[in-house]
DNA sequence: TTTTTAATACGATTATTTTCGTAGAATTTT
DNA sequence: AAAATTCTACGAAAATAATCGTATTAAAAA
């Protein structure tokens, strides 16, 4: 799957959260932090169908969109893209600077802790 | 300063690791593993000085290009970016996606850890 | 039933990014 | 010294992304 664009990386982040959703629900959402037109969401997501990132059920007039593409697999390739134009392929480097520009509960940081050990384990 | 455009970024990324080089030093780096002519690399680095991205010495012929935004600020500012459209915001969640891709060794692994426990110091 | 509202489709425009060709000047090679 | 090579500058084309306007149809409200 190619590179979403900022846009489309945007609608499919939200319909990650929402599972689905009509375009009219994902502009409202868009529009809070964004001014922006409803047919220039509504095109993007028809362009994001036909590439095969999202699908939809058209029984209702009310189309309802799905993401297509599996969350984890598009981040790691987000990542992965960053990490070797950003950080010369360190993922040390990213990582820390994620950590140090947060502040993570210490929840967070035991999670992180455990699956380090989890990560040493298998290797 | 603005978001670096994905060309933009490749260069930088260069001129981090290097600290300076000439059109065509960066220019090799890159055809390695992309096909592209001399004159667009030396385009993206007139457009880059000419946003103040870079500065550039003219004493000679060759100019040379040194990199004028700060390595750590446009990392912070790109992660976040990621952090947000495509991670709910969630350091911790960012941070696992790009350890479990990888495969850390024990040594890095160690250096996060350290870092986690300074961090707990700190809150 | 008529009117208004809400939805899709789709072409066209605008903006941004990337690529390249050509001209002219400086440097190097023959 | 002449020719070839290597630079920069710069405009323009090509590719990609984002925005919007209009037409048409379906559904809801009056």
């Amino acid at each position: 799957m190619s590179k979403p664009t900022e846009a489309e990386l945007e609608i499919l982040s939200l319909l990650w959260e929402k599972k689905e959703a009509s375009v009219r629900q994902i502009h409202e959402e868009i529009s809070k932090t964004k001014e922006t037109g409803y047919t220039t969401t509504l095109k993007i997501m028809q362009i994001m169908h036909a590439k095969g990132m999202l699908t939809r059920n058209e029984q209702s007039r009310t189309h309802i969109y799905k993401p297509a593409t599996n969350q984890g697999e598009t981040q790691k390739s987000l990542l992965k893209n960053l990490m070797t134009t950003a950080f010369g392929g360190s993922a040390k480097k990213l990582v820390m600077q994620a950590l140090g520009q947060e502040n993570p509960s210490k929840e967070e940081l035991n999670e992180i802790r455990e699956f380090l050990d989890q990560l040493e384990q298998k290797s």
